[in-house]
DNA sequence: TTGACGTGCAACCACCGGTTGCGTTGAGGC
DNA sequence: GCCTCAACGCAACCGGTGGTTGCACGTCAA
């Protein structure tokens, strides 16, 4: 239970380029391969790769117009990823929690 | 600002084999690479390489025994990593907010 | 029409998670 | 003291993936 997240959203936002892209999919409003690229210290085909990869986990989607495609971030998509982080993180919190009173009660035990 | 993070620690942590082991570690108070292989679906070897990292970041520290190796969870580390965790989460989700509300705002202008 | 720009596709490289295989070393029975 | 077994480390290898270069194709504008 709890720990069991969309691997793939994880995975997906677990790319440090891919966190950026995001970020500055977010900035802008929206851009194309070019352009984010630009902005990025890898290539276009590298960052058509990621945008791939998002698309295909529904985290942006993308409007051809032109010889252009335009990709955006899906918000809610975005949300549900960001849900899903923090809910880890709070899990691990937890733990470290009741882990951490436990030994407390050891050490008193110890004392006592 | 915000989005900097340890990347090794990010990376550290974002590999769900490593985020097991972590639990694992974490549920145990404790444990060797050949007890956590055979509660993993993966070889004593490839869970020795995952301590090797989580080592080197400090999310473990070990203890020789004899011919074993016992290794535990640095707590405070682990701590800081799901800390930075929620951290990231926190600011995409302002960023979030702030694109949701600018979004209503420019609706209200076009309607109004 | 021609040139420039944006894209997609393919081949290639490096790194990493994972495996198998082997050699080493420490704990314990004969 | 030896021999065996268990835990470990090291090295070679494999598949996937992030990244690159190179090239061919479509589209917009002069």
């Amino acid at each position: 239970m709890s720990t069991t997240i969309d691997d793939d959203l994880w995975s997906a936002v677990g790319d440090p380029t891919r966190r950026r892209m995001l970020d500055l999919l977010l900035a802008d409003g929206g851009g194309t391969a070019t352009t984010l690229s630009k902005q990025l210290p890898v290539t276009r085909q590298a960052v058509a790769k990621h945008l791939g990869v998002l698309d295909r986990v529904g985290l942006v989607h993308v409007t051809p117009a032109g010889r252009e495609r335009r990709y955006e971030v899906d918000e809610a998509q975005l949300a549900r990823a960001v849900a899903q982080l923090s809910a880890v993180g709070a899990t691990w919190d937890a733990r470290l929690q009741r882990i951490k009173r436990i030994a407390e009660r050891i050490q008193r035990g110890k004392q006592g």
